[in-house]
RNA sequence: GGCCCGUUGGUCAAGAGGUUAAGACGACGCCCUUUCACGGCGUAAUCAUGGGUUCAAUUCCCGUACGGGUCACCA
């Protein structure tokens, strides 16, 4: 990769809805390829579709941007030194260069309406041609009928005038050099009849203002990139070096969708998942990182991202995966941080305030994947939900209902008798118990787990149980549960 | 259909003309453990396919199959 300039990238989305889990890591991408190169990260916003326009879309690309910490050094918001950075700003521009095209021969005005191209359409699909393109009906027009229509005020588009013969060859520095012939290339629409730019013009003209000198961009580019090249010749400009990257798909054959929610940056913070989780685990997906650990910062991974390690190949989302990156992250949070990330799930279900959190928190740490996992865990501090006498059946424990009383009736008065009540204290009254009983671990505690959250899953055993509840709550569950196997 | 791109375990993937073909997630098993986890150990599982080139090919070349992308006054 050529890094002797200044390293310039650009993320460049439309405003057209929310942000898109691939777009997100073409924005890791192209972020990080410029940081890594102490470079710079441009924001531009390309919203030359009118129709296609949704309200609230940029501040939402903002936001994302922003929760994701992806800071862009020159963008709408901020300015920098070649804005505007919003295309539809820049109209006057874009016309401007491609009337320079035209006068270069490289370029032509084409008066075509749409009846008539979509006839044509209709006549080719009909003859089954099998490469659809503008039969360049204005392309030769004689300069005094160009002249003469743009008097008359007829709407015109301007077109690329592709040269029909010989092959374009241009480099991706993934893929190395491409060549296509061209003969198969269209003479694309440049400027609109609207006078707004299409993106395929817009965004070789900014990117050569703004002196962008690395494209990242989604693969689908790919077969449109020689248009460009030659769009770039045509101005004798420097051509920057492309990098594209391959999409992420659901499975084998189709890409994630906004149908399986499964689409948008906003579905999995919904779902649980931590920010850093979720860009971490994205930023593995296409990409792999030289050494054995996956676990990475976005400023680890500045420093950690090379662009020999992009993949090119599609890669399918593994939700299991990322689940496991998130739990990664879970687990490595600070006490504190895990307790302000988690008691917004706990309040979901818990209401009451003198149950011990601390202890709560150190138990539910290494058990959750997802925060959204909490809320069903912790649903029985409030109140024992109801439950099966089965639950006191244990194969492994050898108990059952039967000996689930016999043990309850011993832990009963061990309790009462617990002065100074915490996990430690409980834990050895409840073991000299088990010593003195001579009995297993299991067979006293499984019960005792049982009776104090009506689950055999719980956030800690027996003991711990017991001291986020407290001695009053406890003992009175526990009478509850003797008093249920009893009947 | 034309053109372009791709194909290493179930998934993400490393890798190199000669390797026991990494690692992670998942699965399974064992250990630890008062459950479930966490942690530890281990097992199974991969070079799409047919031809070349070569002493040697999963690695290089060609074809085939399969998959993806693209063929808009959308980006």
């Amino acid at each position: 990769m050529n890094t002797e300039k200044r390293v310039r990238t650009r993320f460049a989305p439309s405003p057209t809805g929310y942000m898109h889990i691939g777009n997100l890591r073409t924005a890791i991408y192209t972020y990080l390829i410029a940081k890594k190169y102490h470079g710079d990260f441009i924001l531009r916003i390309e919203d030359t579709d009118q129709g296609r326009y949704v309200e609230g879309a940029v501040e939402k690309i903002y936001d994302t941007l922003r929760v994701c910490g992806l800071n862009w050094d020159e963008g709408p918001d901020i300015g920098g030194p070649v804005g505007p950075y919003v295309q539809s700003e820049r109209m006057g521009i874009f016309k401007e260069y491609a009337e320079k095209l035209v006068q270069s021969g490289h370029a032509y005005y084409c008066f075509c309406t749409q009846e008539r191209i979509d006839e044509m359409h209709r006549q080719q699909k009909e003859a089954k041609v099998s490469n659809m393109m503008y039969d360049r009906h204005c392309r030769d027009l004689p300069k005094e009928e160009v002249d003469r229509l743009l008097a008359e005020g007829k709407p015109y588009v301007i077109r690329q005038k592709i040269p029909l013969e010989g092959t374009t060859t241009f480099h991706d520095i993934l893929y190395g050099d491409i060549t296509v012939e061209n003969s198969t290339l269209d003479d694309q629409i440049l400027l609109k009849a609207d006078g707004m730019p299409t993106y395929n013009f817009a965004n070789v003209v900014d990117d050569h203002l703004m002196g962008i000198t690395h494209v990242v961009r989604g693969n689908e580019y790919l077969s449109s990139t020689p248009k460009y090249n030659l769009l770039y010749e045509a101005f004798g400009w420097e051509i920057p070096e492309y990098i594209h990257v391959e999409h992420i798909m659901r499975d084998a054959t189709h890409k994630l969708s906004k149908r399986d929610g499964d689409a948008y940056f906003g579905d999995f913070v919904e779902k649980g998942y931590l920010v850093p989780a979720i860009m971490n685990y994205i930023a593995l997906l296409g990409w792999a990182p030289k050494g054995e650990n996956e676990i990475f910062t976005l400023d680890e991974l500045v420093n950690e991202f090379d662009i020999s390690g992009l993949s090119k190949s599609p890669a399918v989302f593994d939700p299991a995966k990322m689940t496991a990156i998130n739990a990664e992250y879970i687990r490595r949070m600070s006490h504190e941080d895990f307790k302000k990330a988690a008691m917004p799930y706990i309040r979901q279900t818990v209401k009451r305030e003198d149950a011990d959190f601390d202890t709560l928190l150190e138990a539910l740490q290494p058990r959750t994947e997802l925060l959204t996992e909490i809320p069903e865990k912790v649903d029985f501090i409030d109140a024992v939900p109801e439950y099966s006498d089965e639950l006191y059946f244990n194969k492994k424990m050898k108990t059952n209902a039967e000996t689930g009383l016999e043990a309850l009736k011993m832990i009963l008065p061990v309790l009462e008798s617990v002065e100074d009540w915490n996990a430690e204290s409980v834990h050895t009254a409840l073991f000299a118990e088990i010593e003195k009983q001579g009995v297993k671990n299991g067979w006293m505690l499984w019960p005792l787990r049982v009776a104090l959250s009506g689950k055999a899953m719980t956030p800690g055993g027996g003991v711990e149980l017991c001291a986020v509840l407290g001695k009053d709550e406890s003992v009175k569950r526990v009478k509850a549960a003797i008093e249920k196997l009893t009947k």
